[in-house]
DNA sequence: TTAATATATATGTATTATACATCTATTTAA
DNA sequence: TTAAATAGATGTATAATACATATATATTAA
């Protein structure tokens, strides 16, 4: 790879990064957080899951999962159902008021894509898209 | 912008800023962290620079870059000038041992990068890149 | 010129997201 | 049936950040 390229690659990616961060509270539609909002996202599609393959579906740490999904069960976003196959684990599911707040920061969240990416064509977005997708699923 | 890019692409910049920050002690290539990394690729082009001016730069709270400069100049990577226009200001600037350093962590960065990126062609990264810088400098 | 205000930086404090280590209860394997 | 493994919870540490406040210097207005 050429050595210029990795350079500006390499800081653009650490800024992105780093404004995400630092935008967190702007982050915070509606009274969800970004990983309140990951993990109804994913919950909303493939309820009821264990704390463990959430875990490995978003490559965190089983402890950040286990109380990330304390945090969101405490206001009633999730809700926890033994799990008849291992009394060690339990599944947790989107209650409908998970739902519905999930929809709300979603609805926001389109706002904000929107004016960001006002002045992108839908076929640059697409590429944009594919190529993250293609870095997180790297290695 | 339709409805279903939104949501992959907003999943996706929201895990490549989660594996950003778990990858964090991978990223500690060498002796310096991303945060010194940033300010030395800055400072390497842009000495010297003050404070506020390197705050700006990498849209970050003042206090973040005081702290961090302190950090880096304690290890020898940066030095004060007296701004001699502003007795308030100095201007930091990068040592010897800051570009040597940095040169270290670029070397091992460029590795990880020539990994991670092995299968894209440079068509593809440099348009990757512009999506980035493109994305980085919208407001 | 002097007093009021603004600014650059440093420091105190709080928050958040994370990992790793350890603990308990349960499951699986020898 | 005991030993080892696993799921999850909890204790603890770290890092990056912002915001509030303090201090010294600069700038502006009276």
């Amino acid at each position: 790879m050429e050595q210029k390229l990795m350079d500006t690659m390499d800081f653009e990616l650490a800024m992105l990064i780093r404004r995400a961060l630092s935008v967190q509270s702007e982050m915070r539609l509606g009274k969800l957080d970004r990983a309140a909002y990951l993990l109804l996202y994913l919950l909303k599609n493939k309820s009821p899951m264990g704390i463990k393959a959430i875990a490995e579906e978003l490559r965190l740490d089983g402890s950040t999962i286990s109380r990330q999904i304390a945090s969101i069960e405490a206001k009633g976003y999730v809700e926890r159902l033994p799990d008849p196959k291992d009394g060690r684990a339990s599944l947790i599911q989107i209650t409908s008021a998970g739902m519905d707040e999930f929809m709300l920061a979603k609805t926001a969240r389109v706002q904000r894509f929107e004016e960001i990416f006002e002045s992108w064509t839908e076929e640059e977005m697409v590429q944009f898209t594919t190529y993250l997708a293609r870095l997180n699923h790297a290695e």
